[in-house]
DNA sequence: GATGAATGAGTATTCATTCAT
DNA sequence: CATGAATGAATACTCATTCAT
C-alpha cells in the first residue's frame, strides 16, 4: 500500500496528457481527467491549486524526462559529431515511444496556460545541448551564429523530423532514412 | 457607402486574430470579438455560423494571403537558387509585417478546433513551392527525399527563422544575418 | 397580380400554423415562418405587429373557419337529435380534414401565449350551438345542467372523439364506428 | 441531516410545476426555477441533465402520483359501478387538491418537449383501470367498443370534468353536482 | 409594400473550484 | 487524505424586432 504513494498524482498527470492532446486544455474538463484517472473530483485540487499549475507541472515533468533520456549514452570521449547524432537519435526514438508527450508540446508550446516562468524552467533542461554546440561552434565544426538562433533551428528541426516520423514510424526503421534525416539536420549545424 | 460592403466580416476576422493570439481561443469570448470590431454580438454570427467557423475561416484567409505574397517578384527565368532565395525572404518579411499571424499558426496549427479539412485546404496554397522543390530535384540541385518529408522540413525551418526573426527584427536588416539564415536553409535543402 | 393580395398574410398563417404544430410556439423562429411562407423576415412585422398578434390572429382564424364548417346543412325543420348529429359530423369531418388545426388548438388552447381577450372572442363562435343545447334542455331532450358544464363537456369529448379518429381515419368510414361514438356523446347529452 | 436527502430534487421539480404552468415552459428560465428552489443554478443542471430531461421526469412522476391516489379505497369485492364511481371521486379531488399538476397535463400533454417514450411510460400507469373497463365490457355492463376508444374517451372526459370543478369548486362540495356529473360519465361507458 | 442585415437582451449549459463529511 | 454534491460566474448562441434602402 506504501508503494502507493503518488500514485494518485501520477495517474493524473497521465490522464491529463492523453485528454489535453486529443481534446486541448479547454476541451477537457478537471471532473474528466478525475475521472480517467480513477479518482474523485476533488483529489486533483489536492494534488494541483488549481487546472493551469497541473498543465504547468506537466509540462515541467514532460521535459525532464526528455533530458534524462536526451544524454543517454554519451560519453565525453566521443567525437562532436557522433554525440550529436547519438543526441539527436535519443531524441527521435523518445518521440516515437511517447507520441503524446511531443504531441503536447507542439499544441501547448505557445499556448497562454504555460506561463513564462515555467518555460524558462524548461529550458534549464537543455544546458548540456547548447554547451555542445558552443563547443563546436569554437573547434569550427559548427556555423559561427548566435547560440539562441542555433538551438531555436536545432529544436525546430528536430520536433519537425520526428513529427514527420511519428507520421511514418515504418521509415525510421529503415537506416537510410535515418541517415537522410540526420544528414539534413547535420547539414543544418556544420560549417 | 457601399464601400463598406464586407467591412463587419473583415473587422470581425481582425478582431478574432489579434485576440486569439494574445489570449487564445478559450480566452476570448465571442462578446469581446465583437466588441473590438464595433459591431453587436449578434452580427458575428451572422457572418459565420458558429465560433469554429470563424476560427476556421481565419485560418484559410491568411493561409490565402500567405500564399499570394509568396510568389511576389518569381519569374520563370531566374535560375531555382534564386527563387528559392525571393520565395524565402517575401516570407519572412511578410512573417515580419504580420507578427499576428504567424503567431496564431503557432499556436493553432495543431488545436483541434482547427479541421481536417481545413487544413487540407490550407495546404493547397503551397502547390506552386512543392513544384519548384520537385524540379529542383529532378535537377539534381535538391536533396533526394521524399516531397512531404521536404516540405515538412522547409516549412518548419521557415517557420523557426520568422520566430527568431520576430525575437530579433534588427537583425534581419543585417544582410550577413540574413545570408547566414538563408544558407542554413538552404543547406538544408541542396545536395 | 391583384389577385395576390393578402397573399403573403395567407402564407404566413399556412406556414405557422404547420411549424407550430410541429416544432411548437417556441420551437418556431419567425424567421422560419418567413422563410416557408416564401417572404422576407421583415415582412412577417408588416402584417402582424408581433409573433404574438400572429398566434392570436391564427386561433381566431381557425375558429371562424370551424364556425363556419360547423352548421352546414343545418336546417330549422329537424328535429334537435337530428341537427347535433350533423353538427357533431360536420366537427369531427373538419378535424379530419384539418388535422394541423385540431391539433393547433390541442396544443395552444391553454398556452399563456393565446390572451383571455382572444379566447373569450373565440367563444363568440358558438353561440349557435349553446343556444341549440339551451333548447334541448327546455324541451327536456337534454340532460339539465349548467350551460357552461354542458358546453365545456361537449366540447371537450368532440375533441376526444376527434383526436381519436385521427389516429385511427379508417374507423370514421365504418358507419357502425360513427353511430357508437355519436352514441357516446349523445348518451351523455340526453337525458 | 440526512432527511435532506433528495430534498433538493423535489423542491427544484416544485418550483418547476409552479412556473411551468404559469408562464409556460419558455417562458421559465432554469434560472428562475433553480431560484425558486432555493439552489444554485448549477444544481439543477446535477439533477437533471437538461432543462428538458427536468420537463419529463416531472411528468412522470406527477403520473406516478396519480396513479397511486387513483386506487385508494378500491378493494376488489365491490360491485363494478361503485369502483368506478369510486376511481372517479378519487381523481377529481385529486384535481381539485392539485390544480397544477393537471394544467401540466393540459398544457403540455401534446407538447414536443415531452418525448414519446416518456408519454408510453406515463401509459403504464393506468393499466388499473383499463383492466377494470375490460372486466366491465365482458359482463356487458359497459359498451362494447375498442380499448384504447374507451379509454381516450374515459379520460378526456375526466379531465374536462375535473377542469370544469377546478373553475368552480364550490359545486363538487353539492352532492347533487357530484351526482350529476358522474352520470354523465357513467352514461358514456355503460351499455 | 418588401427586404434582410443588424441589433443586443435573454438563456441553457458548463466547469473550475470549494468544503462539509 | 479522499470524496463528490453544490456553487455561480462565464459564455456561445438564438431570435424577435427594427430600419435604412
Amino acid at each position: 500500500m506504501k508503494q502507493e504513494q503518488g500514485d494518485k498524482r501520477q495517474a493524473l498527470l497521465q490522464a491529463a496528457l492523453e485528454l489535453f492532446t486529443e481534446y486541448g486544455f479547454h476541451g477537457t474538463p478537471t471532473a474528466k481527467i478525475a475521472q480517467q484517472a480513477g479518482v474523485a473530483t476533488g483529489t486533483l485540487f489536492h494534488y494541483f491549486k488549481t487546472k493551469e499549475e497541473l498543465i504547468n507541472q506537466l509540462y515541467l515533468d514532460i521535459k525532464e524526462e526528455f533530458r534524462e533520456r536526451q544524454t543517454e549514452g554519451i560519453v565525453p570521449e566521443l567525437p562532436l559529431r557522433v554525440k550529436v547524432r547519438r543526441i539527436w537519435e535519443n531524441m527521435i526514438r523518445w518521440f516515437l515511444q511517447n507520441p503524446t508527450k511531443i504531441l503536447f508540446f507542439r499544441q501547448f508550446g505557445a499556448s497562454p496556460y504555460i506561463t513564462a516562468l515555467t518555460k524558462e524552467q524548461g529550458m534549464q533542461h537543455f544546458k548540456f545541448v547548447m554547451e555542445l554546440f558552443e563547443e563546436g561552434r569554437r573547434e569550427e565544426i559548427i556555423k559561427d551564429m548566435p547560440p539562441d538562433m542555433l538551438f531555436a533551428i536545432a529544436s525546430g528541426l528536430i520536433e519537425t523530423i520526428g513529427m514527420y516520423f511519428l507520421k511514418h514510424p515504418e521509415q525510421f526503421d529503415d537506416e537510410r532514412f535515418r541517415d537522410m534525416t540526420f544528414a539534413i539536420y547535420w547539414d543544418c549545424l556544420k560549417r
